[in-house]
DNA sequence: ACCTGAACACCGTTCAAGT
DNA sequence: ACCTGAACACCGTTCAAGT
């Protein structure tokens, strides 16, 4: 005995690449990037490993798609805002989508590619600097020091040995093993293992921008 | 017939830990670290992948290992310096392994374990802000600063959109198809494909240090 | 003590076969 | 047009067997 409504069973939407995205994404969230497999995706999309290649050219496709999605995630900066206002929106907003998928940076480094949303991103960036009246070369200094600074924090918060359960724990048993020879990594222990990498950022940036305004006011 | 004297042939001296992580090491300089297996790593070292297991625990002790080298390799700053000149010293030094070395920022990122080396590193810089005179806090500032500045300008390198071959003619290309929506990555496009890492770096690197500087004659 | 071959459980991907 | 099972070439790793 068959029932025409099965629109209640959890599968229903046709496969997508953008379903697969999707997917792949929140497994990522999940249980982290390495352990994406086509053949996990393909259980989670309750569907076979090899049905993903109708719709996708291979599981390089399917991470720069995942790359793309989270630059797309960052909102674009107001546009009546003062260049100093928009670049705090840009970075902060870049930070944050780092932070809720960490596996991005790892994805950046190890792939390598320019997706087109990373560079969407960075045309935003290079325009807010030249509005503001910065010289070709100080625009492409001011993107390369904000873009590593951003991409530097989000590493450090991903690395960061104080975080999650294990990890904190690897951190105090170095501690005690070592910590003699190393009396200011221990003085500062406490700092280092409550460290807000929000916040670390946010100071990092007002810095840059500072300097960056003192450069401008030079020229005008 | 044999003969009591086979040092003339290749593999003379036995398997250590040392030798294979060396071996390790090389292999990523050449090939890339996503290469790197223990099969072709044994190949490498005329010996099965799995004789490997008598010196190492696991592949994750190798790239640990690997980690630890690159570190080693960074000569420490030479005590007797201004604490500017030796935070100079120490971030080229640091700048100068991640250049020679591009997969260990990959390394740094997928793995998130805190190598023993890395923190001998830490220690040094924490050292100079210290004796420079900065409060524990600012001290712990300063470094994230530093630290993420360092790695965010070899992640830049290390995946260069106009560095390498066919990655050159990738932004090419994408240039010639979607320049006309993002006319500042076009006219930049001759400072983004000729960008000189290492000065953006220092560039960077001063706009810190007097950064810092100006924080720490806040106090005295 | 150190090296090895065979085996296991996993990959990404191809391809002929199904509907 | 889309999905699938079997297969291929590769992984990291274990283990019993060799010397």
């Amino acid at each position: 005995m068959t029932y025409d409504v099965d629109m209640t069973t959890e599968t229903r939407s046709p496969l997508t690449r953008e379903r697969i995205i999707e997917a792949a994404v929140g497994f990522a969230d999940e249980h982290g990037v390495a352990e994406l497999s086509m053949r996990k995706l393909g259980a989670e999309l309750g569907v076979e490993a090899m049905s993903l290649y109708n719709h996708v050219a291979d599981k390089g496709d399917i991470l720069d798609g995942m790359i793309d999605q989270v630059f797309l995630s960052m909102p674009p900066p107001e546009p009546q805002l003062d260049w100093r206002d928009a670049l705090r929106q840009a970075g902060v907003g870049a930070m944050n989508a780092f932070t809720a998928h960490p596996w991005v940076v790892n994805l950046l480094v190890s792939r390598a590619s320019t997706r087109a949303a990373a560079l969407a991103y960075m045309e935003r960036i290079l325009a807010i600097l030249t509005d503001a009246g910065f010289s070709d070369a100080d625009t492409h200094h001011a993107w390369q020091l904000l873009a590593s600074h951003t991409i530097g924090y989000a590493i450090q918060q991903a690395t960061n040995p104080a975080a999650g359960d294990s990890d904190a724990n690897a951190f105090e048993t170095w501690l005690s093993r070592a910590g003699n020879s190393h009396p200011n990594i221990t003085r500062l222990a406490p700092l280092i293992m409550n460290c807000q990498f929000g916040r670390e950022y946010e100071f990092g940036l007002e810095v840059i921008i500072d300097g960056l305004a003192s450069r401008l006011s030079l020229i005008d």
